[in-house]
DNA sequence: TTTACTAATGAGAATCATTTGCAACAAGAA
DNA sequence: TTCTTGTTGCAAATGATTCTCATTAGTAAA
């Protein structure tokens, strides 16, 4: 058994919940997408390889990935959720271009550190970071951007 | 005229769009709200100081204020897209509490100096900026968050 | 000021991601 | 095997947001 399903099998035991066949096949896809993606490409991806898990199942799948620690929501696009898995992942922020969709991955230690600052002047504990500065990509800025 | 309406007239103009009384009651209402706020409370905000402005016109004066940079969807909560006006307020990051949705506005300036040079490293043209960090305050955490 | 043109509006229907209710099912305990 | 309880699939419900379209209201010209 691998890492993941090992830490999702532990979390599963934990809270008195089975790991069952959809559940596993639900964590198999979502760690072998190895980008963003939303929850209709999760569907999509499971029926094509011919299995059968309804949406209902992926959405309450998803938020215990989530507290097992092996998912996150990473950002918002086009009204819809996009979802990383996390894998030894380090945290890291989005470039999100409103043009073309590009998204850019940045891991900057010094920017986790001063949040993981502010998060202890207030005491507070995080859950989730999220940083994403959105605009428009190298390519797209060139193009024109000022009447979008 | 005070100055967020002299900065929307002007860009309404540029747009050849018209300051209709409207969008005057949507803009004047934004700004009296000094919180985030979401469509909502601005459609029943206006409702109660019996103003009539349909949800529809609202959702359709956001982008605009948007654009003309007076409004900033500042970060979504209980899936809802919650603004903010933009009135000489600094950028600043939040710190959403999953619990009991208090959220906490802090301004720091190194952050914002640490995301403007990874913008400069790849070219990429800032919009907007969105740093959020999400989890329990200090008082969801004495409580237990265990299980949530 | 009246006319005429066109953008803007309101009301409700439509959309679309997500959630929920419920009957059928499955896995483990007794 | 039988009982218990969590899980699933389906379809209906929900809720925020967008769209349609008939009507209204700015505004420029007469």
């Amino acid at each position: 058994m691998n890492d993941y399903s090992k830490i999702f099998t532990d979390f599963l035991l934990r809270k008195e919940m089975k790991f069952t066949n959809s559940r596993k096949i639900i964590l198999d896809t979502v760690f072998s997408l190895h980008d963003h993606f939303d929850i209709e490409t999760l569907y999509e991806t499971i029926k094509t390889k011919h299995n059968n898990v309804s949406r209902a199942t992926i959405y309450r799948a998803i938020p215990l990935l989530i507290e097992a620690g092996l998912l996150k929501k990473s950002l918002r696009s086009l009204s819809k959720d996009k979802y990383e898995h996390i894998f030894g992942h380090p945290s890291h922020l989005h470039l999100i271009c409103d043009k073309c969709g590009k998204i850019i991955e940045e891991v900057d230690k010094d920017v986790e550190n001063l949040l993981n600052k502010i998060a202890i002047k207030y005491d507070f504990k995080i859950k989730e970071v999220n940083v994403s500065l959105r605009g428009f990509c190298s390519d797209c800025v060139k193009v024109g951007s000022s009447n979008v």
